[in-house]
DNA sequence: GGCTATAGTTCTAAAATGGAACTGTCAAAC
DNA sequence: GTTTGACAGTTCCATTTTAGAACTATAGCC
């Protein structure tokens, strides 16, 4: 497989993975949704090697899921802030986070509470159709090849 | 990082991550809910090294995300079907999915088109809040610190 | 016996990662 | 005016993972 090119797949998927797949860029967009903006904050926060870090935040900009905005001229400083297209990786985090919640939980309960500002409750965050508002699953979805594509699929 | 207890951490994230956080495992699953179920099928289609599908395989059955099942005795064949733990990840999937579709679409058009059997669209999936149904965004949900974890983040 | 299909395992080279130290800039403290 | 400390990286090397290809094993079919 050639991981650079995978953004290019004919496959929604794909695409996706080849900029969210991997595990420390989920955890550094985690620390993103967190409200942590600085290169020492997510150093510190995640463990993660430096090198690593300078490398993920740089592909985060390339795919213009994170903005590089200085913060401080003299010494140049800059920070990292979600984009709009940063802000749309939120029901990709927020369906791990209760994935996570519902099947990978321990006898302590769930170690972070989501508050829904709108409506003021707790909540769960539950994907449902477009369309007709009900909640989706799997089964009940039929896949057909789109204009992006040939072949027939699944 | 010991990614060997990535799941045992106080976050439903990284649980999460522990699991379905690399590149490779999120493209068996995009197969898995393609319906493939075949050594043979997964690596053909996705032209993953044998070796890695089968590591792969077996980390996934290990979490209870797929089931071995024999559909022969002899020779002994398996096939891997998700069980309801991972048809669980469909969520996941499917926001990956759009996610790509909104931003990393080209000029042909969506690869993929999703029908909905219930109200027989073509729909998107959209995240909402249990409680209330509104559309969820990043901006309008509070963090609290939850039982299994002690002090309080975001 | 020879061929094919399926589901893996083994081997080695190449690539990615971890860990730690190093660089450079500037502000504030002494 | 020299030292200290904060910040945002870069460089280096050992270890781990992955890619790519070949090999193993079981059994059905001709």
């Amino acid at each position: 497989m050639k991981w650079d090119t995978l953004d290019e797949e004919p496959c929604s998927l794909s695409r996706t993975v080849a900029v969210v797949g991997d595990r420390w860029t989920l955890l550094i967009l985690r620390e993103c949704f967190l409200r942590v903006r600085r290169f020492e904050a997510f150093q510190s926060s995640l463990q993660i090697t430096r090198h690593l870090l300078s490398e993920r935040l740089k592909k985060l900009v390339r795919f213009g899921i994170l903005r590089r905005i200085p913060y401080s001229e003299a010494p140049k400083r800059y920070e990292y802030i979600l984009t709009q297209k940063g802000l749309d990786l939120y029901p990709i985090i927020m369906a791990m986070v209760h994935w996570g919640d519902t099947h990978m939980g321990d006898e302590r309960g769930r170690p972070l509470l989501h508050q829904h500002k709108t409506c003021g409750k707790l909540f769960d965050p539950v994907m449902v159709c477009s369309e007709c508002g009900e909640v989706l699953h799997a089964k009940q979805v039929h896949v057909h090849a789109g204009p992006g594509r040939e072949e027939a699929v699944g």
